[in-house]
DNA sequence: CGTAGTCGATTACGTGTGTAAACGATGGAG
DNA sequence: CTCCATCGTTTACACACGTAATCGACTACG
C-alpha cells in the first residue's frame, strides 16, 4: 500500500547551513557542526541543536548513536536539494523554463567570461 | 546624508502572486487584483487586500487614490525582483556562480532541446 | 434619512523560522 | 559516592506568512 510518499519537507535557509557541513563531512557530532559553522552565522551550541533536531523531524539527516551522544548525517543528497530548489525557482520566476534564467543572467553580467566558456564547453558535451 | 538604502525587503510567495498580476497590468484596484488570482490560489478579497496592504509597507506597491478606493501599481520592476531573487539562490546554492547552476540544469534533464537552441544563441549574442 | 454594500484598516490566529535558555539524564573526575 | 560537564529534549518567544473575519467610514439606493 505504498506508505505515504512522505514528500520531502521543506528545508529552511538556517537548517541549510547545518547541511552544508554535513553535506561537506559526516557524520558530525552537534559540537563539530558548530565549530564548522557557529562561528559564521554567530549561533550558540543550542541553536545548532535545534536545527539538527528539527532537521531530524524533517527526516533530512539520520541519526547514529555513539556512546552517549549522537553522529548526524545527511539522509538527502546535496544534489537532490540542489535539483528541487533550483527547479522552484525556475517554475516560480521564468514558467518553468530554463532559457529565460540563463538569459537573465547573461543580461544582468551575472555571467562571467570563465562561466560563458564553462557553458560553452557543457553545450559542446551536450549535443556530442 | 544618503537617506539609508532602505533595501527592499523581502517578497514572499503568496505577495508574489500580487505582484505577477500588477505586472502583468497596473494599476489595478484590489477588486481587480483578486479576480486575476483569486481564482488560480482560492483566495477571498481580504486576503488580497492584506496581501497588498503588507505590499505597500514594504514599499513593493504604490497607491494611488482614486475615489473612494485605491490603485496599486508595482514600484519595483519584475526584472529587478527576478534578479535579485535568482541571484540569491545562485549564491545559496552555487557559491554565486552561474555556471554549476547551468550545468546542474543540463545534468538534470531541465534543459529542453529548444532551452539548449536558446542558450546557443544568446552565446553567440554574447560573444559579438 | 436610514440602511446595505463596499473600501481600506485593524485585529486574529495557526504555523514556520531564527534563536536560544532551561531541564533532566548520565558518565567521568576526584 | 558526589558533583560537574555535556548530551539530547523540552520549552520559549518574537517575528514572518498565509489566510481571513471584523470594524469604522462612506456612499448610493430607496
Amino acid at each position: 500500500m505504498a506508505a505515504k510518499p512522505d514528500q520531502p519537507e521543506r528545508i529552511s535557509e538556517a537548517e541549510q547551513a547545518v547541511m552544508e557541513a554535513l553535506w561537506q563531512r559526516s557524520p558530525l557530532t552537534a559540537q563539530e557542526v558548530c565549530e564548522t559553522v557557529c562561528g559564521e552565522r554567530g549561533w550558540s551550541l543550542n541553536t545548532v541543536k535545534t536545527l539538527l533536531s528539527r532537521l531530524v523531524a524533517k527526516q533530512a539527516v539520520a541519526t547514529e548513536p555513539d556512546g552517549k551522544r549522537f553522529l548526524y548525517s545527511p539522509r538527502i543528497a546535496r544534489s537532490d536539494y540542489v535539483g528541487t530548489e533550483s527547479r522552484r525557482l525556475v517554475d516560480r520566476l521564468f514558467g518553468g523554463r530554463a532559457a529565460p534564467l540563463f538569459a537573465h543572467l547573461a543580461k544582468s553580467e551575472a555571467l562571467t567570461p570563465d562561466d560563458i566558456a564553462e557553458i560553452e564547453a557543457l553545450l559542446k558535451e551536450l549535443k556530442s
